[in-house]
DNA sequence: TATTCTTTTGGCG
DNA sequence: CGCCAAAAGAATA
């Protein structure tokens, strides 16, 4: 799909306890968001949407809340827009595995992960709430390394120990 | 329409 | 516990 962008592409990045987050935001609708594990550079806005995205992530990020309430405008298939959809309906501190948010949607665990792999929007959309029947799963294509390190700093951040 | 992808699952050593 | 192969659905060209 898509990969991560440039430093200057992004709205505004900011430094979280699992390393550098870049915003993008257009208008009033947030676009995307990506992790950073690399090297980054924070950056500020004048936007005041994007202040206010910022602010909410910083409260997660912080414990302070676990609702999010922001316009997003996601380019996606209809498909996954059902996805992102369901995986923003799953409470704070549960999770699903793939099969069974599969089997609520009516279609299949591979599909379920086709589609959580393109979603443009990490820790809002909680993908990380999604886990492997077996086992913890894997993150952004990866069963090792940072990115799964995000992940599970996300499930203990939600009192959810794997 | 054909090809390639997937954060899976289940089984076996 | 770790590695391998299969199988289903969706994105992409």
């Amino acid at each position: 799909m898509k990969n991560t962008l440039s430093h200057h592409q992004y709205s505004a990045i900011i430094k979280t306890p699992i390393g550098g987050l870049g915003i993008l935001t257009e208008k009033n609708n947030l676009i995307r968001i990506d992790f950073l594990c690399n090297d980054f550079q924070p950056k500020i806005t004048k936007d005041l949407f994007c202040k206010q995205v910022i602010e909410q992530l910083r409260d997660y990020f912080s414990g302070k809340q676990n609702n999010f309430d922001l316009m997003m405008e996601t380019t996606g298939t209809p498909f996954q827009h059902r996805v992102w959809q369901a995986l923003q309906k799953i409470p704070f501190g549960k999770t699903l595995s793939y099969g069974e948010l599969a089997s609520k949607l009516n279609t299949s665990a591979r599909a379920i992960g086709n589609a959580c792999r393109a979603n443009p929007i990490p820790v809002i959309i909680p993908c990380h709430r999604i886990v492997g029947a077996n086992s913890m799963g894997g993150f952004a294509g990866a069963r090792k390394g940072e990115l799964c390190d995000m992940k599970q700093w996300l499930l203990q951040h939600e009192k959810i120990i794997y």
